[in-house]
DNA sequence: TCAAGATTTTAACGTCGTTAAAAAGTTAAA
DNA sequence: TTTAACTTTTTAACGACGTTAAAATCTTGA
């Protein structure tokens, strides 16, 4: 009998393998982003990148195994950006969120178009879903906004968690019809923080909420 | 040469015909609304409506078309209830508008989150769709909160547009996280609600926003 | 009754995702 | 270098899907 010969991690076969890999994934998004998910055929996938099908296959899988690695990619930026978050200038920190947020999909807007809707597609964002990204994300508002009645700015006439659940759900809605292509980056962060803005003007001490109408107004 | 026979409205053969039409839009809402749209299959439906697939695209068409029939239904009804608002009561409009919907939505549960379902799918509802839907919808709370800046409600701070559209979002957002199953239809009300109340304290008068706020505990 | 028209069905086409199995390529010990 | 074991790619097919031409059947009205 002779040893068994495992795949080395840094042989040139694996790095091969890694290369074709992106580039079936490069061009699933490309389409994807441009014409949706149903319009993503493994037969042109493969055409594309120059191999066939059943390679694609092995190399990652079949339609979902695609859809899975991209929105894996998604998730992981998404959480790097908000945990990057500081509770350090409450009043801010919205606005920056938003503006990280934006800055993120304005990298590669298509990719990041087309990794929500294969998130959606896949129930990735389910309030209940495995990954616990939605009880994660909605945590940051309601975080932020228990700070800002600590900090004085809200009045706490309405619940942390009320509120930061609907300033959580001001920024889906606007990332939504970003994705659906109903306005471009700039839509997208003016919606978010018009959302944003209004829910904590509802519970805002005097001056603060003078300070919000201006930032309404100018948006 | 013989008279041409011009099917007869009311003729026998007519109202078969309907009816026939009817079992397999039945089906059709049935089997969307309880495992989406990518789930029905011609022969399926075929199959259940004790007829061959293509007597379904010549009574129908195929499956964008019952797409279409499906979402005709939908617009229909969501203008009906949208023309039953009245201004008159100013403050309770916003809260009636919700509770019609809810009703309505209550009639038929799986019909309309399949209904919506399609809608979505087919670019219904988009901002810039063809039917108008969007531009029809989001006017209602725009003028509703125009009406309040009159009533002194509002203190006219924030643009009734501004106002207007963000509460239309909230709806949008409720009706959309309840027809992807995220809660219920008494969950879709309160997050509307919430939504609504909050938007609205932003630019109330205090004693309008003291009642806002006593609602928005309550909820 | 019967011809014209309406309706349904038979039977196929092309495309899709997927996969078994053969072919080709790669690796490392002998 | 040769060769056997293993990996990877490709060939070739399967079944399911939406769709449609054309044949078969049914309905209608003179």
């Amino acid at each position: 009998m002779r040893q068994m010969t495992l795949p080395q991690s840094g042989s040139a076969r694996e790095i091969n393998k890694e290369k074709r890999k992106q580039r079936i994934l490069s061009h699933a998004r490309a389409v994807i982003a441009g014409h949706g998910f149903e319009a993503l055929k493994l037969r042109d996938l493969a055409t594309r990148a120059n191999l066939t099908v059943p390679t694609i296959y092995n190399l990652i899988g079949g339609k979902e195994e695609i859809l899975s690695v991209i929105i894996e990619e998604l998730v992981e930026k998404l959480l790097e950006v908000q945990n990057r978050n500081s509770l350090d200038d409450v009043e801010a920190a919205f606005e920056q969120q938003i503006q990280d947020l934006a800055e993120l999909f304005a990298k590669d807007e298509d990719y990041y178009r087309a990794a929500f809707i294969a998130g959606d597609r896949s129930g990735l964002f389910e309030q209940s879903s495995g990954s616990g990204i939605f009880a994660r994300s909605v945590q940051l508002p309601i975080d932020a906004c228990s700070a800002a009645q600590s900090a004085g700015l809200l009045l706490g006439n309405i619940s942390a968690e009320q509120l930061g659940r609907q300033i959580y759900g001001s920024y889906r809605l606007a990332r939504q019809d970003w994705v659906h292509g109903y306005f471009d980056l700039e839509g997208f962060r003016v919606q978010a923080l018009t959302g944003i803005f209004l829910c904590l003007a509802a519970d805002a001490n005097p001056e603060f909420h003078d300070r919000l109408i201006n930032r309404l107004s100018s948006l």
